[in-house]
DNA sequence: TCGGTGTAGTACATCGGTGTAGAAAGAATG
DNA sequence: CATTCTTTCTACACCGATGTACTACACCGA
């Protein structure tokens, strides 16, 4: 059986709730007895029992992070940088994913682990603004993504509008005309792709260029293999394209292998940009135009957010927008 | 104040015992009243918990996975892994992140949220054989990786020595034999760098081809930036080598874009060659050549493992290896 | 009729901490 | 000297579930 308080209090000769008050920084013990407790904490090796603890006090030290996979290296670097921030506040990450499945999505929200975390960060991919009376009213969330909006909850975001637009802006700026859209998803009216969608055909007006909707494809999971599949759907359709903006990285990476394929050069004949600046695409071959999300401002943002909520302010819920950052890179301009 | 089994044992009109027996399948309950405490449990949307469950029975539901960092491919594909090899046993996963700093890793052994889980896979980078005792040998745990052998625990390896033999001997096999290796850890004698770095000694003398030392680059973190430096090094020394065999895939993938950003070809002037094949290296350009070691099998393996450990099965400790998979690519063949 | 067995349910203690109230001792105040 | 305050520590109940032990009843066979 593992060390107790009440191990520790008979060897230190105090009460249990001595040792508890030394545990917890209560500040009237004296200097003498707390060495005691401690050098007895120590000889014990005692640990505290979290749910003991948790039981009584309700605080667990444990937030939720709940997002579609890690293979996709977005999601592992904001994973990396939500679990940074954490531990700045002691906190320690439990890691939930769902494959963007909504069923798995709505699941994550009402888990029996519930009890176990004092908060959620919540990604989805999988719901939609109809879902927005799941999300829970009372226990700390912060919602991340833009699959839900004006939810009874904290929400930050990416700039897709703002990043999307300068991106495609950067493209027309190099005299390209003919761009085409990566990854779309026609039957969606919200959610990420629908932005990025929409900023797209905004800086196409803007710039009085007419928008190519023929050059849209849809690109399923926005893996690699998606990206060199809809490339190759595009190129068996028509070859009059000179740019390509893929909605995120890995699609982009897995265009511009398909591109390669064609025996085709980046940028010369076809330009490359991408979304997230994921590590990879500082060092693919060629190098890959994309916008900053700012992973790390969101992560802590998220992070900062939550724990004021679980320190009980009942404020007004805030919205916000992380800064985007524009990389330009060989696979636009040579 | 959330709801309690007591709530729901008046709501229905039994004793608070009755409901939890219920909730645990107890035989010996007359569908009757079965009936009514879900009705009960239903009507006041009631949830255990697992606090409570767990200080009674130790038991959370949830495995620890600590490892390096999420950023790095292989990590984040492994972890993804784990998380669905976890899922099929009921079982949640906790993610700590280390850094593959020592002390961090050590203290990840003792975390107050030890209690929390109820086992434990652990991948260190940092540890050495030295450390082998710090291991726990009372709460269950399985151990991942290469550096420590022989412990009180359960083992779950990468084939190194055959991998890398196999990818050594494809690459002489194409005639090359002046093979550069990347990411060498000159310092240590233990661990995945040691283990791959003798067993390219092993293969050249195989093959009788005198073993270039001075082609042997250390790498620091094993990250694409770590491959680009290494590679710029080597050829700030030498340009009298007619391969690369990285020790990971993303010093691979830095590698590559150094050699590209000297107009070198691949694998035309240099064949290279990594090891883990993360899902990048097949849409890298070029593709890369790499060893499999096979995540999922090395996951499940793990977590099953884990999860007879946990059911109290305290049989001879195992040690188990992957069976590797050589993915043979551009990089090295044209 | 009696005892044995199986079924259905309950009372109570308990897991390991922490909040609350308060006791004991000495110091400060009037 | 009595009173109040401060510091230090303790006793005890309790968080919410579950294991153990026990009651009660029905049914069976002898």
């Amino acid at each position: 059986m593992a060390v107790t308080m009440r191990d520790v209090a008979r060897h230190a000769g105090v009460s249990p709730k001595t040792v508890s008050n030394v545990m917890n920084d209560y500040p009237y013990i004296r200097e003498e007895t707390r060495i005691k407790v401690l050098a007895a904490i120590d000889d014990l090796g005692y640990r505290v029992n979290i749910s003991a603890r948790t039981l009584k006090s309700g605080r667990t030290g444990v937030i939720a992070l709940v997002l579609p996979e890690l293979s996709n290296p977005y999601f592992a670097e904001l994973a990396d940088a939500a679990i940074a921030a954490a531990g700045e506040h002691g906190l320690t990450v439990m890691i939930e994913t769902t494959n963007a499945d909504r069923q798995r999505e709505l699941t994550a929200l009402s888990r029996p682990g519930g009890h176990l975390v004092d908060g959620l960060l919540y990604s989805p991919l999988g719901l939609g603004q109809e879902d927005v009376d799941a999300l829970p009213t009372r226990s700390p969330m912060v919602l991340l993504g833009e699959r839900i909006f004006h939810g009874p909850v904290d929400h930050v975001m990416i700039d897709n509008v703002e990043g999307t637009k300068a991106v495609v802006r950067h493209l027309l700026d190099q005299g390209r005309r003919r761009i085409a859209l990566l990854g779309s998803k026609p039957t969606e009216q919200i959610g990420t792709a629908a932005i990025r969608h929409r900023a797209y055909i905004e800086a196409h007006e803007e710039y009085g260029v007419p928008v190519p909707e023929e050059l849209a494809v849809s690109g399923g999971q926005w893996h690699r293999s998606s990206g060199a599949e809809a490339m190759n759907d595009l190129f068996s359709r028509t070859q009059d394209f000179d740019a390509v903006f893929a909605l995120n990285d890995t699609l982009a990476l897995g265009a511009i292998r398909a591109i390669a394929a064609q025996g085709l050069r980046i940028p010369h004949d076809i330009a490359v940009a991408g979304f997230d600046n994921i590590d990879e695409a500082e060092y693919s071959t060629p190098t890959l135009t994309t916008v900053d999300p700012n992973r790390v401002h969101i992560a802590r943002t998220a992070v900062d957010l939550l724990v004021r909520r679980m320190g009980g302010d009942t404020s007004e819920h805030e919205e916000l927008v992380a800064p985007y950052e524009l990389h330009v890179r060989e696979s636009t301009v040579s």
